[in-house]
DNA sequence: ATGCATGAGGT
DNA sequence: CCTCATGCATA
């Protein structure tokens, strides 16, 4: 007898009661409808007006809530995180100038496979179940580094194009946008301009040359 | 952004 | 048959 004959319900086959997703609910969580969640204590129906028999169940729900402890709550750090998570994400996907359409296609490098732009558009807006998102998070985050930094190295590197030796504030506004310690830019500059000086300077250059023509004139 | 469909698993 | 994850098509 784990679990109370909650789901199943006769009436409201509809599910435009719980959760429309409408952007009403400013916190919400999707969950999979039944088993999980049932009256939420601070959530009303935005719609339904009418119909005696979907209230009357609605009050049996409300008294079962209680008594079968939900193994989720909305206040739960996990699920606060996850808010957070795809919060966060989604704006620095859009900084980094992708669509969730890119990040969809994008993941097969980072992952195995592919993602529509419906999983990654209900992933940020927390239309996935739990369980699902606490999936795709982590394929998500590893995706959002790695494209963070190499879009940090394509920014670097033009931003050295134009000025090699960026003063203090430079670097802090840098580092800002690219998500980056200014720590991490600053030395970036550094062994940016020692690499340059070495090409130029080269002893390499020459060293270079000279190999080449061994390998020429042999 | 979302309704509907589908295949994979679970009982 | 049910749930879940996911995609397609379309508004």
């Amino acid at each position: 007898m784990h679990h109370s004959a909650a789901e199943c319900l006769p009436v409201s086959n509809h599910a435009t009661n719980v959760m429309s997703t409408g952007g009403l609910t400013p916190c919400l969580y999707k969950f999979p409808d039944h088993t999980l969640s049932h009256g939420f204590p601070p959530l009303h129906q935005p719609l339904l007006a009418e119909d005696p028999t979907a209230s009357e169940f609605k009050q049996e729900l409300r008294r079962k809530s209680k008594l079968v402890e939900e193994p989720i709550d909305m206040d739960s750090p996990e699920i606060r995180e996850l808010e957070q998570f795809a919060n966060e994400f989604k704006v620095r996907r859009i900084k980094l100038g992708y669509t969730q359409t890119n990040v969809g296609e994008a993941l097969a490098a980072v992952h195995g496979s592919e993602f529509s732009q419906t999983t990654i558009c209900r992933f940020e807006n927390l239309q996935l179940s739990f369980k699902n998102a606490c999936k795709l998070k982590a394929i998500l985050s590893k995706w959002l580094e790695e494209a963070e930094q190499v879009g940090a190295k394509d920014a670097l590197e033009r931003h050295f194009g134009q000025q090699s030796k960026p003063s203090s504030q430079e670097i802090m506004r840098m580092a800002e946008e690219l998500n980056l310690e200014k720590e991490v830019v600053r030395v970036w500059f550094c062994n940016r301009r020692q690499r340059e000086k070495r090409v130029k300077t080269s002893l390499n250059q020459s060293l270079f040359s000279i190999s080449k023509e061994h390998l020429e004139c042999r």
